[in-house]
DNA sequence: AGAGCAATTTGATCCGGATCAAACTGGTTT
DNA sequence: AAACCAGTTTGATCCGGATCAAATTGCTCT
């Protein structure tokens, strides 16, 4: 971070951290856009990402608004996306992380629609569409993972909306959790115990609730043994109870 | 309708009615999937749609689970989109009517993930993926088109979330309003007055409302002088107020 | 370390929409 | 035409979560 001689405001485009930038190199391969494609493919694709962007904590990577010419698979950092209406309301519509892919709302209108905010210090690949575009006309395997993405965030958007219209505050706070839990083991980590990159009022913004509601929930859960919280940090101590309240298959990824 | 001598309850796949299917001749072309396409892209786009398939009123399209080898430009008629969890609770998802096009949401899995039940006697066209995964890496300006029409989809989703996370019961049937008159407008059809195909049960259900509250904001909305409300009859007699009710550019569309 | 501030927790009260209940409407079946 | 039924409207009451308020905790910046 220091490295930066001459910090901006703006953040910085830079090239990989030392090594060359490729996907064959990067260990989100498998939950990104080139999962499901060959080791020979991998090597011929060429020229996807050249470039890596770093983006501080609190600022965006892009606004909506934005002209839109790349989608940005995270590499590191939590975010949260949301949309704004123009008398003033807001709601964040995810928490994407590593391995998930920003901004493919932007297509339809060549515009970004939403924000999207860094919640920690974060980098992510620069995939220019139209290279994407190019590559994936030539691999097909590519492009049917492209589709697979682009399908999966439609689905994704279902389950939010079950959520924000049959499920009850402590049910949401509990398949909240549960989500969480499932993309951290996804990649790699605990899903038993992990830091929330988010406030409360970012969680119930997300969730369609106030900000007391999610902090009365959380301690609800804790005094039931369900799950310990200490600020940001949360440990799950009664998966299978956690499960129960959540109530379903609602993955929400 | 009695000109099936043989009605069975599983939906019929026909051949156009008539005449040859071909997208070049369907006056549904400028919203679908051929948008933007040149009329000589258009000549050439040959096979996409090769059969038409007929809904009745009440059956399903598909049903969550069913095998994805298709998607379906809606040629006439309403739809509902729902999911469902196993604990017994559903979500509307959405009321597609002719020019959208179901089934993206199954490319993630190959199966579908909600149900698409038909609101009144439908058509759709039957687009095979594959076929349309083969075509758009040979048609540049198909490919750009499905992938419009994919971050639109994700777009619209976002509205939804917008809606059910943040607005007031009256502004979200405000917003209900407003979004299918503009649906109507873009599809050649009076934005004035238009014939609800839901019920309020199910109106309700996608607003995350009980039908009460959709029926007494029916009710008070009328009594503003706002719309006109004679069972599933709507008219709009203040679009003005109604925009202001709504509130924001949140098209859901 | 201390000041200042953002985030969180917890309590008390309120209200919008849910729930329960009943009457009414229009369309369909017999 | 009568009976039936799904859908709708309207009224009365209730409750989950919003709102208002205040104390507490933990960062961040000097």
């Amino acid at each position: 971070m220091s490295a930066h001689p001459a910090p901006s405001l703006k953040s910085a485009s830079v090239p990989a951290s030392g090594a060359v930038v490729h996907c064959s190199d990067c260990g989100l391969r498998d939950i990104c856009l080139v999962e499901g494609l060959s080791a020979v493919d991998l090597d011929r694709l060429t020229g996807m990402v050249t470039i890596r962007r770093r983006v501080k904590r609190g600022e965006p990577l892009f606004r909506a608004g934005d002209r839109f010419d790349a989608v940005y698979p995270i590499r590191l950092g939590f975010f949260k996306t949301r949309v704004s209406s123009d008398d003033g309301r807001e709601q964040v519509t995810g928490f994407p992380m590593p391995g998930d892919i920003l901004g493919f709302d932007a297509i339809s209108t060549s515009a970004f629609q939403c924000d999207a905010i860094a919640l920690e210090d974060a980098e992510v690949c620069v995939v220019p569409f139209e290279k994407l575009e190019t590559l994936s006309r030539e691999f097909t395997a590519l492009q049917h993972q492209l589709h697979r993405v682009l399908s999966r965030e439609i689905v994704r958007d279902q389950g939010v909306m079950m959520l924000l219209g049959t499920m009850r505050a402590e049910q949401r706070i509990a398949t909240f959790i549960l989500n969480l839990s499932q993309r951290f083991a996804q990649r790699g980590f605990s899903p038993r115990e992990f830091i929330l990159r988010m406030t409360r009022e970012e969680i119930g913004n997300y969730l369609g609730l106030k900000l007391e509601t999610v902090s009365r929930a959380f301690s609800k859960l804790q005094d039931d043994g369900v799950i310990g919280v200490e600020q940001k940090r949360l440990r799950i101590d009664n998966a299978e109870r956690l499960r129960e309240l959540a109530g379903a298959t609602c993955s929400l990824e």
